[in-house]
DNA sequence: CCTCTTTCGTTACAAATGTTAAGACGCACA
DNA sequence: TGTGCGTCTTAACATTTGTAACGAAAGAGG
């Protein structure tokens, strides 16, 4: 059997060589283009596809002493664990693929080897997990939290994807309760919800009552409902569980259609870390703090500073 | 209690968003420079700083397809658990900088929480040391693998160094057998010597018979005594230990008045990283090799090619 | 209160990086 | 043996980054 793909193979030792002199040795462009004898042009695509693939990575370090105010306020206001924030981007997808790039960063430097990470279901989620198979070496362990499997499939775009995946084998949302019940029984499913509290961390995003919330993009809930819960006082969801202001859980029929972790099972949960940012979403994450389902939040520092000025 | 220097606080806040903005978010600096309200020459400064203190750090990553022949030679003709070489360098100096460098990144990306990392002795060990510090987030833990505690100590430049360390309390040579064995039962460094084996790794620089080992420059030996171990056959060194091109000890008189790491002991370690390049190094690290005392090779390529021709 | 020193902003310039268009080259396929 | 297709190099140009010189502002010490 052969070692695939020669020509590739050559590519990747070059793109290699190239970010090691650039970003290791700081040469420049021109000089690696003599080192490696291609041209300058090619130097900069072979440093851009680097950076694009995650052969190359940047990590901002995190010790002690990077706290900004904000930070240090919310871990001692709601007893959390840890706090990350990004800056302010200029527009709120930016936003969103930059909270998921520091969640990713964050949870890569803290899982090792053949560690487990259970994952929750929405945008931001998926956005994080390709984050990670990007910077991961080792292939990841992921447990889902819920069922709505396609979501956590590859993504058009990424490349290989290089993780276990221990998924729910369901929808998220079933036709009756009955149903779920049943559902939830089969060995299969029970399987996966065994693995759950063997992980050694959670990562979930915290849903607004925004019309852009991903659980009525995907048509899993439709506008009436979504109208009939708001006025029943919810602001928020937590795998698609949805929650009032002081995160408790709202319940209604749907909520006993779904195939997902009950909230109380969150909380159990070590490690769980909230990634979500975007002043449309403060209610919604003051819930999941209140609530104490989450120990570890990634936002961005306007979010943050809005937490602090309405709790 | 004060919470330290708040202009130097801020002055890191800057630093740190800097650095975000430019290799997380891609912005141009003139941009930073705005969004920071300070002057364009200043972002340049503070994203130097960044990269000097280890506030930002540039991985490559190194999954299975990274290898080039001679990495993959090299691990199967001698048996190696891994290898990792670094690409030709301008300078000797330079390359010993480069090969530290790896053997951190190496090291860093495999070391969790309270691990314990032995260290041994030599110029390029120590360069090993400044470089960890540097990227760690949380302080290491280093147990010397032999003698001549001043040697890990922080050289002028470093800032804080970010380590517990676990030293053997006694001169890598002493003046008798008599002496060095009595220091050798002393409770205290009894205590390090029994650490030493529960460490996860080991750290070691292999000594060549050049003019430019670090054991000569420190005046631990004389030209004299290095003159007569060339005439016994020995090529090089690992923790003060001469070797011959087998690997075997040199058993002379200085030998027994080292506080060192016995060369049995190092081989019954796991995941000993070897470190060491330039083709003056090539005999010692055969010895090295052949002797099976390291089971990790960092070096760099050409230094590599030679090992594979030579054995 | 006045210097001295240090640090930062400003500016202008030099160097490096990124982009684009045109043409060369190899390679698959008819 | 052409003919397309993609990828590379080359070269010119635009943008970004790095450097150096100078002057203003702030803090330290007399």
């Amino acid at each position: 059997m052969g070692t695939g793909d020669a020509k590739l193979d050559y590519e990747n030792i070059l793109m290699i060589r190239a970010a090691w002199y650039y970003y290791m040795e700081n040469y420049t462009q021109q000089r690696i283009s003599e080192l490696l004898g291609v041209s300058r042009a090619r130097v900069i695509g072979l440093l851009e596809k680097a950076r694009q693939t995650g052969v190359i990575q940047f990590r901002i370090r995190q010790d002690g002493n990077r706290y900004i105010k904000a930070e240090q306020d919310l871990i001692s206001r709601f007893g959390l664990k840890d706090v990350f924030t990004v800056p302010k981007a200029d527009s709120l997808a930016n936003l969103n693929e930059s909270i998921a790039q520091a969640a990713a960063m964050y949870i890569i430097r803290r899982l090792k080897g053949g560690d487990f990470l259970n994952v929750g279901y929405g945008d931001t989620t998926s956005r994080v997990l390709n984050h990670l198979a990007m910077a991961a070496e080792e292939p990841l362990n992921m447990v889902s939290l819920t069922g709505g499997v396609n979501y956590y499939l590859p993504n058009t775009s990424s490349n290989v994807f290089n993780a276990r995946l221990y998924l729910i084998p369901s929808p998220l949302l079933l036709s009756s309760q009955k149903l779920r019940d049943s559902m939830r029984q089969e060995p299969v499913v029970e399987e996966v919800y065994r693995m759950i509290p063997l992980s050694r961390m959670s990562v979930i995003g915290i849903g607004s009552m925004s019309r852009e919330a991903t659980i009525l993009k995907n048509g899993v809930l439709n506008e009436n409902d979504f109208t009939i819960l708001k006025l029943q006082g919810a602001v928020g969801d937590l795998l698609s569980h949805f929650v009032d202001r002081e995160g408790k859980l709202i319940s209604v029929e749907q909520d006993r259609q779904l195939m997902s972790t009950s909230l109380e099972d969150l909380r159990m949960l070590e490690n769980v870390i909230g990634v979500a940012g975007g002043l449309s979403k403060v209610d919604a994450i003051l819930a999941a703090l209140r609530g104490g389902y989450v120990d570890i939040l990634i936002t961005d520092e306007e979010t943050a500073q809005a937490l602090l000025e309405q709790s």
